[in-house]
DNA sequence: CTATTTCGTCATGGCCGTTTACAAATTAGT
DNA sequence: ACTAATTTGTAAACGGCCATGACGAAATAG
């Protein structure tokens, strides 16, 4: 069972299927759905004034979201207000709940979220899986899929899905690993290792990271570019509210981006890459620093917060490299802002000034905005969570016909 | 009157709105008015068939597009088949129009469209308009438009709609000019300067030529980058059918993508900026050329045909520079094809060798292919005229209240 | 304590696509 | 030539869905 890679945006049921009225009463459901979820405990009629319906229809629709129990009534409101008081409906923390997985580079991390937002469970392995064979590691991770829908069952919650985030490019299929270098997995179909009978989505970490910046940040904006690096360096486009995946859907692969068209040889192909100046390997190597197996972001933060010079200038010189190749994406989408995520973030503070140099340096008028992500090295876990209940939120009619 | 500009892709009527009956009555009869439209004549159950619904409700819906002239019956097929053979219906040669109107250096066009997507009167004045103000180039404009309405009129056409493209940066209110180098003009409300009671709409003539190459190119694929050069460099993305825009409506600004990053300084701000090595004034520069008032991209091409190796050695370098440039962009957008149209397309057998070069050798697997667009330079008004006739057919319903 | 306001619900009505049935028009087969 | 089969377009009945309007319920304002 594979499920639809998610967007960002509400696709909705019948996106552009044949109009008619039960597509208009799922949309209308699902419509409730996100009112309720994103507005915090809503009365019918503010529900009803919000998507434009009449307090009737939506008295309807809650009746049946009620009924399949995505919706709760939470009891009266006690408003100062004049006038009757509603009857405060919140999304049900019960029921379908959305399970995200990572896998790292150095560890494997299962989450369940339920539809309100929540964390309700997780568990995390570390340990290297740099090299490991897929089907291991995988054997592994569902043990701890295992265990996390364990717990969330005695809480009363059902996997409504599975959404995987990987560090490597992601078939559009939505289930296969095209290539995953730090892992070194090559084609590998994660459909056919993980367990069956939950709807299953893999998609690439960043893209992940991406999303819950858009659904999870604190004025995250509907159009921006969303950069993470690990191993590699890694971006997701979001325009208008939805990730741009590409053609193949290997859209954002911000490392080649060619920085210096003379430089040193890249394994891609290419020369003078953004990876070749701005990756892990290449700062770490900048900064007179041998490559170890963990942590090696920790180590340059370290050593960079206790003033060593050398590796102070190393990412100096990195956050130049990215402000070039951010310059030429800037201007190609001309995106509301750019966000630092994943490692990027944690190093901010000593990339930041020679990055944003580079950028205003080269634009005229004002440039675009470099932020840093608030949610750390949690998205893409907490974004593959959250895009299974996004399907859930998008679609309720189709979770009631699974029971 | 401004329109909404338009986006690529049927956005329809209540594209997020409440969703309620009528609004499902809207976007079925856009659905026949597309299936119409691009299926050639089609009777009511093929119709049916095409869009999921039954041959009663397409009946009904065909009825009201009929009653409003957008539909026209041809009579009865006469096909080999067995059965009863339907009525051909046709989307009507007359009733609304599409305006297409183009801004150029040496020229201005206009012309009209009807919603079969004819060609049906045009008007072209040659002249340079580099430096003049905007007033007279658009009393001018006006003229050549009221001379095709006029002409359109005699052929039973009512203008539904103005599109004007300018070569520069509109904003996202569709009338704006905010910067048009090569006029010299700047922030210039074209809205209070353009006839009124018609619906006008303003945009980027690269993206127009974007819109022409997704509407009428041949198998050009739904996700692209369609480059165009005049004086600048401007490039349009379209995503999944839609162009993308940006946040200001400055997206596709290809010609200050940094392609050496420590080049020569550039107007921008920048450095090494591709359009110090690609754009127009740099390759007659590097080719001993004298920039001259006319056809300057005709001269290239007259030389480099006559085998001037200055010329051509300089339109290698160009294909060069953007191949590098490109590079950058396929592996942030990962699109299905990169079409090369305007002058590009002219100068194309001297630039496509070193750009391709460029672009498969920095990549791994099979290079994104490069194309050259077949509309040469009637690209952006044709997909100025077709835009008008795209949101008729997008919301029929619209057209249907306006008489 | 009454008037006012707002909430949720119910009955009614109108809109719209579906279903079902049927007449019309053509081909295939005898 | 005549019948059977097939396909088209239309009409009537049906069912689903939201809007409308009225009503009781529950709070506040004076």
């Amino acid at each position: 069972m594979t499920a639809p890679l998610h967007d960002g945006r509400p696709s909705g049921p019948g996106r552009s299927l044949p109009d008619t009225q039960q597509g208009m009463r799922r949309r209308n459901l699902s419509r409730v759905m996100h009112a309720v979820g994103s507005e915090g405990p809503l009365s019918r009629a503010a529900v009803a004034s919000r998507i434009g319906l009449t307090r009737a229809a939506v008295s309807s629709l809650v009746d049946e979201l009620i009924r399949w129990g995505l919706l709760e009534e939470l009891g009266p409101e006690r408003p100062g207000r004049v006038g009757r008081p509603g009857s405060a409906l919140a999304v049900s923390g019960r029921g379908p709940a959305g399970i995200g997985a990572e896998i790292g580079v150095d560890h494997l991390a299962v989450c369940a979220v339920d539809l309100r937002g929540t964390l309700r469970a997780r568990a995390v392995r570390h340990g290297v899986n740099r090299g490991r064979a897929p089907g291991p590691v995988i054997a592994e991770l569902t043990e701890l899929v295992h265990q996390v829908v364990a717990a969330a069952d005695g809480e009363g919650l059902w996997p409504a899905g599975l959404a995987v985030a990987v560090p490597g490019l992601v078939a559009r299929d939505g289930r296969t690993v095209v290539r995953a270098p730090n892992l070194d997995w090559h084609d590998t179909d994660l459909g056919a290792l993980l367990p069956g009978g939950i709807p299953l989505s893999v998609d690439n970490e960043a893209n992940f990271g991406a999303l819950a910046e858009l659904w999870l940040g604190t004025g995250t904006p509907h159009d921006f570019l969303h950069v993470s690096a690990e191993i590699g360096i890694g971006a997701a486009v979001v325009v208008d509210g939805q990730l741009l995946r590409g053609r193949r859907g290997f859209a954002g692969e911000l490392g080649h981006v060619p920085v210096h068209p003379d430089g040193p040889a890249c394994a891609c192909g290419g020369r003078g890459c953004l990876e070749q100046y701005a990756g892990e390997e290449a700062v770490l190597r900048a900064a007179g620093l041998e490559p170890r197996e963990e942590d090696r972001v920790g180590l340059l933060a370290d050593r960079a917060e206790k003033g060593d010079e050398a590796v102070r200038q190393a990412l100096r010189d990195a956050g130049t490299a990215l402000g070039i190749a951010l310059t030429g994406a800037v201007n190609l989408l001309d995106p509301e802002t750019v966000v630092l995520g994943g490692a990027l973030a944690a190093l901010s503070p000593w990339l930041l000034p020679s990055l944003e140099a580079e950028l205003t340096g080269r634009t005229t008028g004002p440039a675009c905005p470099v932020t840093v992500s608030g949610l750390g090295s949690e998205g893409p876990l907490l974004g593959a969570a959250h895009s299974v209940v996004r399907t859930v939120l998008d679609d309720p009619a189709a979770v009631a016909e699974r029971l």
